[in-house]
DNA sequence: ACCTGAACACCGTTCAAGT
DNA sequence: ACCTGAACACCGTTCAAGT
């Protein structure tokens, strides 16, 4: 279907409309809007005229607003898991890559607010029952699962259900992506490194204190 | 200055305009609508129709739409506090006080989620410096500092730097809450309170194994 | 099929005018 | 001082019309 005619200029294809994939050009204008102005400033005739395009042209590839918007989570949880999955490779696959996933997924939220905020539905209708961005949050999930997993079968945790421990985990570092975000660690005088860096070794330790056979 | 005409009827003060607090009022309005309704739904409009007012009136109380916002993430603080300072002295000041505040934060937040957002500014721009919104802020953090600086003093936690502490329990617990609240964790088939009661035990003891000397 | 331009309903905000 | 009604600029969305 794509090249029935043979001998044609490849380059533009004949740049009647515009793009060769409009929709993909939208979301990526679209996230690029967020992570530059903020969410507010997410006009759909602000995408259109970034790319040259008419405001309603949107609608050929987005039912709406909030579906353009849950393209931008699912794309987000896409780019999270590629990020948890490097770290936990990278570092080696142990409780320390464990640990450097933690640092990576604040890293990610702290680099990316407006983003990550879109991600989980902050202020605004998302479309939660969108195949690609259950899938795409369920990959990013199962990402810290399989690492969580392996270091069970290895003895370094806590054998217990899986999917509550990566839960639980996950709401950690979550907490702090947000209230690093928010400032609200720096407001109590606590840095964004520190608290993150302290987080993630309580995670594995615990808040309590240590038994009488281990020094406080 | 307020009784100085003595006889007259004391119930409608004349209803000359309206009310004898329209802030309050109209704080509690959008306060009633975002609780019900949810976030989009609050309109300047609406909350002036609800009071039976002018959609303008608003502006003799508050600056914009965004510090209406403010007032309103400043009394979900208190309400916060109040909830969290009750949990602690009903509760007896120990660990399972502590356990109890943890509870009550979840439990809060998955009452007033609509609320809850705002009070973490998800999505819009709030007035991070109103002097009111940091000091409602910094009560309800000061709760959970001081329940975590007693039992530090009684032996019962690891003894470290209070804020940084405090800071990474309230991480967890917001952590929990947003989870619990977006039902990203129902959707990994645990259920809210399951994960809240699991959260607390592992923020206490850890995800590590314990040492060869405990049982596993 | 894909895109456009005009139009509609709705919103936050401003402002001159009323009491 | 406090409130109103009309007006303005802006937004998401619809739709008949173009290619």
């Amino acid at each position: 279907m794509r090249s029935s005619r043979a001998a044609r200029p490849v380059k533009k294809p004949k740049d009647q409309y515009h793009h060769g994939d409009l929709r993909r050009a939208l979301l990526l204008a679209a996230i690029r809007t967020i992570q530059k102005q903020g969410f507010e400033a997410l006009t759909l005739r602000a995408v259109g005229d970034e790319l040259g395009v008419s405001r309603t042209a949107l609608y050929r590839h987005f039912a709406d607003k909030s579906a353009l918007l849950t393209a931008v989570a699912a794309e987000g949880f896409r780019m999270l898991r590629v990020e948890q999955v490097t770290a936990w490779e990278t570092g080696g696959r142990n409780v320390a890559a464990l640990m450097a996933m933690g640092e990576a997924y604040v890293r990610f939220a702290l680099s990316n607010p407006w983003h990550y905020r879109v991600m989980f539905g902050s202020g605004f209708e998302l479309l939660a029952s969108d195949p690609e961005l259950v899938e795409e949050g369920k990959g990013a999930f199962q990402a810290l699962a399989d690492a969580l997993s392996q270091l069970q079968a290895d003895g370094f945790l806590r054998k217990e259900e899986g999917r509550t421990q990566a839960t639980f985990v996950w709401a950690v570092v979550h907490g702090v992506a947000m209230l690093a975000m928010d400032g609200n660690c720096e407001h109590q005088g606590v840095g964004a490194a520190e608290l993150t860096r302290y987080s993630i070794d309580r995670l594995l330790t615990g808040i309590v204190a240590p038994c009488a056979t281990t020094p406080v």
